[in-house]
DNA sequence: GTAACACGTTCA
DNA sequence: GAACGTGTTACG
């Protein structure tokens, strides 16, 4: 019998491997293989599917082993991998690689074992194999990653070759196990003692060490309250030491115990709902709820603040009592403390969060609990999507306009939402999608019938929407070349907020200092040497930054074509707006919030607490302001530079303007109709800025949807865009060129380009681009995808473009 | 992903 | 011509 198996790798195709027969009997698709991989690599792979078909053209190496009694995949997320890696086109292995927590990855390290056989004597050695040989004599063992450490360098095969020839050692490949339970002491009354009589014995004839007996008493004391006692605990709680402990464990009264315990606190396991839906809200919940009868997907368009949240929350509880388990789904960024605060609150220990900021032993854990069901809510980013559900009942995707729900650069570059959409179908879990600001596609597929549309469009708790109120940047009196900051009126608005004790956020799009600096002399740019793109001057640093390949430069003060020193900052980003209203208003906390402030894992949490506790009165950011923020106390919301969002080259620049604009308006929010949302810009007149300042989403969907179908974009056509890259940009422009002409007969109509976008050089690569806009016809979908796999193949039989990169990105945002 | 292989360049 | 560095290919 043979067996196809998925490698988390970019490899071709699935690989067979042959089934010795005494591992037959346990073996079933889904469970966990090791095998070797070329001459000696190993990997931890997952068994597809088993057959009976002898391969012809090869012959199959055998299954060295099988790492699981169980299958730790599920049929069913055998077929999401098996649908995403082709509808997104790539390799199963790389859907594998992404939806696997890293510790169910293993792959085999180089492990050097000294051969007893060779003595000590090391005469014959040169200096690098005799430190080699030194360690192995010492430690028996050693790996890969110590030799480099020891020879302080990362190339370290011939030496190692050197010595196998030498017969010192010999290599082994052992497949490593990352997981590892955590362990903690626990202490243990002997059970000599476990009766009133022995033990007051015990105590009562009690002759020197009293420091023993306090620590004793308080260990009795804790036994009673806690039922159980780690040793931190105790030492902690009886203040006593380490050795104090040793002793009574030496007479025998106590003894310790390692035991594994869990990563993560839990909480009960409760479910505790104890709010009431308004009016508004109980009525959608009631037409989401049979719009979901009839339809898998539902579309719930709620204006910002009106407690989508709540109405999740009663659907979730319903869900989970029918005993079923719910995925609710945010984009990573939106996943704050916040939320998951709150979900805690009414689902205690039944809920598991999933994102990137959790450490690999904790994903194991969560991934662990929802297969055993003990897990009944996941709230996590999109990666959550992989989770081996057991009865997956209900999928919730909230903002489900966000484009990070598609994922960027390493493959699979999946949407979560579709994704979502087809492992409803496959599990038979009904998925709702929410947002305030719902994407075109999705507006689109509910007005026409596909998802049923759930509108719900008062603010919960009397919360007014925001005056809207347009500033004439044209008007504002400034220096040629250079943009305005703040204009009057804005600022005059920000000190009086701040003066009357309520908030600010203030929104701009740009990160750092100043996006670019030129020498008034002679025009000069400072740009990045491996990308087409300005440096961004980051003053906190000090430094030079490029956004695109995160490459970093010292500063420049002098011209480096002219030698003038008359450089000047144009434009500016987050950081220089936080030191100009540092400067100009005394007194006021500024804090800022942006992908340099962001670094570490708690300082978005941090930032938004002292915000929500008015430890910070003006907020500035850049997108991340827009995404999961609550507050009641905001009361001004300024947009500094909207016409950059509206100065895009992209058919989506008006949805997305719309969409990021209404929803940092939305931040706006009070009971007193106070609210106030200031937008700078030089294009007062623009429709989406008009759009925006009547809330109008749906005047902004009938227009928009009207430029689509007359230009056949999406929801009328799917995008596929291929990428181009390669270091020369003669060589990727001819490529991008010879590859268009080969699609060129069959899909002429559809192509768009190729072209050479703005930025057209990252990390040293240059790029091209071309769209191909097809039909709504799968048949025809999917016979381009395979001729776009098969035009590549012939492309790179060309010696010429042999290492043209090229990256389909399907459905690209 | 990665190691072996193939090929081109450098240096004595 | 060996030694070294870089790109290319194949893995079942």
């Amino acid at each position: 019998m043979y067996a196809e198996i998925i490698i988390p790798l970019a490899l071709p195709k699935n690989y067979t491997w042959e089934i010795p027969d005494h591992l037959l009997a346990n073996l079933k698709p889904g469970c966990r293989v090791e095998v070797n991989l070329g001459k000696n690599k190993k990997y931890a792979g997952i068994v597809k599917r088993i057959h009976a078909d002898r391969p012809q053209s090869f012959e199959p190496k055998e299954i060295i082993n099988v790492l699981d009694a169980t299958p730790v995949i599920q049929p069913f997320q055998l077929q999401l991998w098996e649908w995403l890696a082709s509808y997104y086109m790539c390799s199963e292995g790389e859907v594998m690689a992404a939806a696997l927590p890293s510790h169910f990855k293993l792959s085999s390290e180089t492990v050097l074992v000294f051969n007893e056989e060779y003595g000590e004597d090391f005469s014959a050695l040169d200096n690098e194999e005799y430190l080699i040989a030194e360690a192995l004599l010492m430690k028996h063992e050693l790996r890969l990653n110590e030799v480099q450490l020891i020879l302080d360098s990362s190339h370290v095969y011939p030496v190692v070759n050197r010595l196998i020839g030498k017969k010192v050692c010999f290599v082994w490949e052992s497949l490593k196990q990352t997981y590892a339970p955590k362990k903690e002491t626990f202490v243990l009354l002997n059970p000599e003692y476990d009766n009133e009589e022995k033990l007051s014995e015990l105590l009562n004839n009690w002759s020197r060490a009293p420091k023993q007996m306090e620590l004793l008493l308080s260990y009795l004391h804790l036994m009673k309250t806690e039922g159980e006692v780690s040793k931190p605990d105790l030492l902690k709680k009886s203040n006593a030491t380490d050795a104090q402990l040793k002793g009574l464990v030496e007479k025998n009264i106590l003894r310790t115990e390692k035991r594994a315990i869990d990563r993560l606190h839990y909480l009960p396991k409760d479910v505790n709902i104890d709010f009431e839906l308004s009016p508004a809200q109980s009525e959608a919940f009631e037409k989401v709820k049979q719009s979901l009868e009839v339809k898998n997907v539902c579309l719930l368009h709620g204006v910002t603040s009106s407690g989508k949240t709540q109405l999740y929350i009663k659907l979730i509880e319903q869900v989970i009592r029918q005993g079923k388990q719910v995925l609710y789904m945010l984009p990573e960024i939106a996943l704050t403390a916040q939320i998951i605060r709150r979900l805690q609150k009414f689902f205690g220990g039944y809920i598991g969060i999933y994102h990137s900021k959790f450490n690999h032993n904790e994903r194991v854990e969560i991934w662990n609990k929802v297969k055993s069901g003990e897990m009944k809510v996941v709230l996590g980013a999109r990666s959550s999507l992989f989770m081996p559900y057991q009865n997956l009942g209900l999928i919730i995707c909230d903002e489900e306009h966000d484009g990070s729900y598609k994922q960027q650069d390493p493959a699979p570059r999946y949407n979560a939402r579709d994704a979502a959409i087809y492992l409803g179908g496959l599990t038979g879990a009904k998925v709702l999608l929410g947002s305030a600001t719902p994407c075109l596609e999705s507006y689109h597929n509910a007005k026409t019938d596909k998802y049923g549309l759930v509108e719900l469009m008062e603010r919960y708790g009397d919360v007014k929407q925001p005056t809207i109120q347009m500033i004439d940047l044209r008007a504002v009196p400034r220096k040629p070349g250079e943009k305005v900051m703040f204009s009057m009126q804005l600022m005059e608005s920000i000190k009086a907020t701040v003066a009357r004790g309520k908030q600010v956020i203030l929104f701009q799009n740009r990160r750092g200092y100043s996006p670019y600096q030129t020498c008034t002399v002679c025009g000069w740019i400072a740009q990045c040497k491996h990308c087409d793109v300005s440096l961004t001057y980051h003053k906190f640093s000090n430094k030079l930054k490029c956004h695109y390949c995160g490459n970093i430069y010292p500063p420049v003060h002098t011209c480096m074509a002219c030698g003038s020193d008359k450089l000047v900052q144009r434009s500016f980003g987050t950081e220089r707006i936080e030191e100009v209203l540092d400067k100009d208003l005394d007194g006021v906390k500024i804090g800022r919030m942006d992908f340099d402030a962001i670094r570490n894992k708690n300082a978005h949490d941090v930032l938004i607490q002292q915000f929500e506790q008015k430890k910070v009165d003006v907020l500035v950011g850049t997108q991340m302001v827009v995404k999961g923020l609550d507050f009641d106390n905001v009361e001004l919301v300024g947009i500094l530079d909207a016409d950059a969002l509206v100065h895009f080259a992209d058919f989506r620049v008006n949805e997305r303007a719309f969409q990021l604009m209404e929803q940092v308006s939305g931040r706006a929010g009070r009971r007193d109709g106070k609210g106030m949302v200031m937008i700078q810009t030089s294009l007062p007149n623009h429709p989406v800025l008009q759009q925006v300042a009547r809330h109008d989403f749906v005047g902004m969907y009938v227009e928009e949807i009207e430029k689509r179908k007359q230009f056949f974009y999406p929801p009328y056509s799917r995008i596929i865009q291929v990428h181009f890259k390669h270091k020369e940009r003669d060589v990727v422009q001819d490529a991008a060129h010879r590859f268009t002409q080969s699609m060129d007969p069959a899909y002429g109509q559809y192509l768009v380009g190729p072209a050479e976008p703005v930025i057209n050089r990252v990390r040293n690569l240059y790029l091209m681009e071309l769209l191909i806009k097809l039909p709504r016809d799968s048949q025809l979908i999917a016979k381009c995808k395979q001729d776009i796999q098969k035009y590549i193949a012939v492309l790179h039989n060309e010696k010429r473009f042999r290492n043209v990169l090229l990256v389909p990105d399907v459905d690209a945002i």
